[in-house]
DNA sequence: AAATTAATTGAGCAGATGCTCAACTCTGTC
DNA sequence: GACAGAGTTGAGCATCTGCTCAATTAATTT
C-alpha cells in the first residue's frame, strides 16, 4: 500500500471531491486536471479513467450549488435570507463560480446543462417564496416569475461589478441595492 | 514588396486592428496572439515588438467599447436609446466582451483597468441623464448614481443569461425587464 | 498458490500558448 | 553604391493543456 488502496476503487470518489474543492480554490478557468488529482492524492491517468474533464468539471460544479441549495426556510422569510447572504463575504467564490460558468457555458454543454439545472431551480424556489409571500399579503407583486428574474439579474450584476473590483461598490452597498430593488417590486 | 510594406512601420496600427477584430470576433479568452497576427497579415514576432498580449488585449477591448461610446443624445433620448440597444441581436457580441472582461479583470491589472476606465464612463453618463431627466421633470427619481448602478448591473445579469442561452429569456423579454425596471425606478 | 480480473499508475504524446532572437528586408543618407 | 538603422520575419523555446496506454499493483476467484 503506497498512498492509496488501488484495487478499492474509491478512485472516483476521491476525484470527485477533490474536483470541488479545487474549483472552489482556484476557480473553474484555472481548474486544471492535474491540480484534481494531485489534491485527491491519485495518478494522473486515473481521472481520465472515470471521467472526462468537461464532464467532471460541470459535476463538480453543480454539487458545489446544490450542496448550498440543501437549506430550505419559511416563504418571506426565504427572501430575507436570500438577499442577505448574497453579498456575504464568504460567498465570494460563489460569484465567482457562477459568473465563470455563464461563459463556460458557451462551447461546453455539460457546463450548460450543470448551470440551465441549477438557474432553473434557483429562479424556481425564489418565484415560489414571491408567490406566496403575495397570498399571505406580505407585498402586492404583480408578476412572481418576472420579479425573480430580475431580481437574479440585478445579483448576478452586482456580483460581476463586485468581482472585478473596478468600481468602489462595497459587498455591503450591493446588499442596499439589491434590498432597495425588492423594495420596488413588492412595492 | 512580399506582402506587408517592410520598413513603413505601420506594422503598430495593423496589429492594433486586427485585435480589435479578432476580438469581435472569437472573444477573449479565445483570442490568441497568432490569430492577430494572421489576421494582420504580419510576422508573429512583430506583435511582441509592439505589444505584450496582456497590453495588446486590454488597449482593443477598450477601443472597441470607446468607438460605441461615441454617439452622444438628448437627457431622457439617452436613456430611451440606451434601452433599446442594450439587447438588440447585433450587439451579443459586445454582451460577451463586456462578461468576459469582468472575469479576465482578475489577475490582469491592464483589462482590469480598462474595464474600470468604461464602466466608469457608462454609468457617468446615465447618471447625468437620470439627473437631467429629473430636473426637467421627466420623472422622480429619487438617487440618479444608485439607480444608474442598479440599471447597468440588471443589464449585466440578463445579458449573462442570455449569453448562456440556460433560460428561455429572449432579448425581447430582456429589454421588456429593463424597461420595467426602469420604470419602478422613476416611479 | 495460481490465475484472473479490477484498479491504478506515470511517462509521454499532440496540441496550443506567449514570447525570444538571430537573421533578414526595406528605406533613407552620405 | 555602400552603409546604417528602423522595421519585420519565423523557426524555435519553455510551458501548459487534456488525454492515452502499456505496465504495475491489489483484490478476487478458482
Amino acid at each position: 500500500m503506497t498512498r492509496t488502496d488501488a484495487g478499492t476503487a474509491n478512485g472516483a470518489r476521491l476525484i470527485r471531491d477533490a474536483a470541488a474543492d479545487v474549483l472552489r480554490d482556484v476557480g473553474l478557468q484555472a481548474a486544471t486536471t492535474r491540480l484534481v488529482t494531485d489534491r485527491a492524492g491519485v495518478g494522473r491517468g486515473l481521472l481520465n479513467h472515470y471521467f472526462r474533464w468537461p464532464e467532471l468539471r460541470a459535476l463538480a460544479w453543480e454539487a458545489i450549488f446544490v450542496e448550498v441549495e440543501g437549506q430550505e426556510t419559511a416563504p418571506a422569510r426565504a427572501l430575507e435570507d436570500w438577499i442577505s447572504t448574497a453579498f456575504a463575504p464568504e460567498a465570494r467564490a460563489y460569484w465567482r463560480l457562477w459568473l465563470e460558468a455563464t461563459e463556460i457555458a458557451e462551447g461546453d454543454p455539460e457546463m450548460a446543462a450543470a448551470l440551465g439545472r441549477v438557474q432553473g431551480r434557483l429562479l424556481r424556489g425564489l418565484t415560489d417564496s414571491l408567490a406566496r409571500g403575495q397570498t399571505e399579503g406580505c407585498w402586492r407583486c404583480v408578476d412572481p416569475a418576472a420579479t425573480a428574474l430580475r431580481l437574479t439579474a440585478l445579483q448576478d450584476g452586482l456580483a460581476g461589478l463586485l468581482l472585478a473590483g473596478t468600481t468602489d461598490l462595497s459587498p455591503a452597498e450591493a446588499e442596499a441595492h439589491l434590498r432597495q430593488a425588492f423594495a420596488l417590486e413588492t412595492g
